[in-house]
DNA sequence: TATTGTTATACTCTATAACTATA
DNA sequence: TATAGTTATAGAGTATAACAATA
């Protein structure tokens, strides 16, 4: 039925919402001179203890290795990474923050936060919970799904 | 506070569906010959019953003209829409829909719905609704916010 | 042979700047 | 001068293919 096409219209408003998020987002990492994709990189590296390496971390972006190569480069260009060869497996490259890098994490979060404050502004603290619930159960089902 | 942190988790949550839509959805149309930012500027042409313009179709892109240029000569070389001089102002161009253009305007819809589908698919029909609220809302008072 | 990372290359999406034609 | 569209160019993000080093 074309009137109560839920799912058509999900699909609609969540690409649109989720465009100017991005937007939002890039307009915010720009001063610290950092793109969308370095950022994320950079929060998925942070979060770990022990160092990732180049599969890995191209696994948790979701993206190919070869990917990651050039996001890398940028962030140790940058001075917020190193590369250090795994002692373990001389094939592997481990990649560690330095401490500009810790430095400049917390303002990366903080960039996003914001441009999430500034898109879910018009809803109420409770409608933002009940809205992040529902993407945390989407998300857990994912993970859990395999894919 | 961290531990109670809703919109840094919706940032993320948010971002991270928004990604996984967007990969299914160019799988979807890849066989159709379409990339998302064509079809979404078709549905976008089609959406009205009088033709756009170049400067109306990117503004409801919400994109810069020159952009909207690259992805019309696309869909004209792909026989899906034609340009027109605009006969009251000679400086417009308008975009119609050609036969084929209307012929794969359903199945553009279907793309991305079953693109939602898939992604959405872990949550019922009433979380779906819920969802689908919330971004409505959201939706309208960006929209009657200026922006 | 399989895995890890890289060089080389290409495509999509979008942007800015400068130019043309028209108003 | 302001508007509509384009040519020229660039940068971000990601991909495939081929290769070297290592396991």
């Amino acid at each position: 039925m074309e009137s109560d096409d839920t799912t058509g219209q999900l699909a609609e408003l969540f690409l649109r919402a989720a465009r100017r998020m991005r937007r939002n987002q890039a307009d915010r990492l720009a001063p610290l001179g950092l793109t969308p994709a370095q950022s994320r990189a950079l929060r998925v590296i942070a979060r770990d203890e022990a160092p990732l390496r180049m599969v890995d971390l191209a696994a948790r972006l979701e993206v190919v290795p070869r990917s990651v190569t050039t996001v890398v480069d940028a962030l140790e260009a940058a001075g917020l990474v190193r590369r250090a060869a795994d002692p373990a497996n001389r094939r592997s490259t481990l990649i560690m923050l330095t401490p500009a890098g810790h430095a400049v994490r917390a303002r990366l979060h903080e960039a996003r936060r914001q441009a999430a404050e500034d898109l879910f502004a018009p809803l109420s603290a409770r409608q933002r919970e009940a809205l992040r619930d529902l993407l945390a159960e989407l998300d857990s089902s994912v993970s859990a799904g395999g894919l």
